[in-house]
DNA sequence: TTGTATACCTATTTTCTCTAGGTATCAAGT
DNA sequence: ACTTGATACCTAGAGAAAATAGGTATACAA
């Protein structure tokens, strides 16, 4: 029973850095953040947001911040340079991995 | 301890069933032509590989044929009709995953 | 005051992959 | 004759990640 497709294995890590890479946000709005910049293709709920944003912050790739914004207290997130390092190399892997998928997908003409 | 990159959920399967439609082939083979056909880049083991033919069988996916050869027994797979369909629907999943992921990692000029 | 949206959180289950073995046959080398 | 390496199959157990399914609390609107 998935709620998204198949293939996801990393891509909550990877979007939650690219998307921290623009502006600092906290986590709920990331949660509709990543659902809205895939057109709901990749929309992990909260469940798997948040632990995976303390997750992120204990290895020191992202920093977080209390802070009270309208009566409420929102805990933001913001990239170290080492979640930038993590965000390009990731992003590197991801780039191997579906060209070489592609290629098997439109094959067998590589073989010929 | 990954030996393989991140970002694997489902691919294996996928990449199965794309193999074994040009072709019927067995286990140890379609080790070695996965590895082959993405130089490296996805490459599980036979520990994946066997226990997702089987799988996949179960689901009738695949049809499995003992067949003696060279004096060995190798178990041949070959795609059902609907492991063809299978593979269409992954095929697009994927295909839907990877384009909204790639326009996420490009933005944010998507949002302006 | 009842409901809905916001905003945070975690424990458990499920689903895969990975690791690390094991068995058996065959060919080639020593 | 013996050992090694390649071929070819298999499975049990560990580990990692996401999905499920909750829970708490505040603000605002009906």
């Amino acid at each position: 029973m998935t709620a998204n497709p198949s293939f996801m294995s990393g891509v909550p890590e990877l979007l939650v850095l690219r998307l921290l890479q623009d502006r600092e946000m906290y986590g709920y709005e990331i949660v509709a953040a990543m659902a809205a910049a895939t057109g709901q293709v990749v929309a992990p709920k909260e469940g798997v947001i948040y632990p995976l944003l303390h997750d992120l912050e204990k290895e020191g790739l992202l920093k977080a911040q209390r802070r009270p914004a309208g009566g409420r207290t929102r805990v933001y997130y913001t990239l170290t340079s080492k979640g930038v390092r993590r965000l390009f190399d990731l992003t590197d892997d991801w780039t191997r991995m579906t060209r070489a998928i592609q290629h098997v997908l439109k094959g067998p003409a590589h073989a010929v």
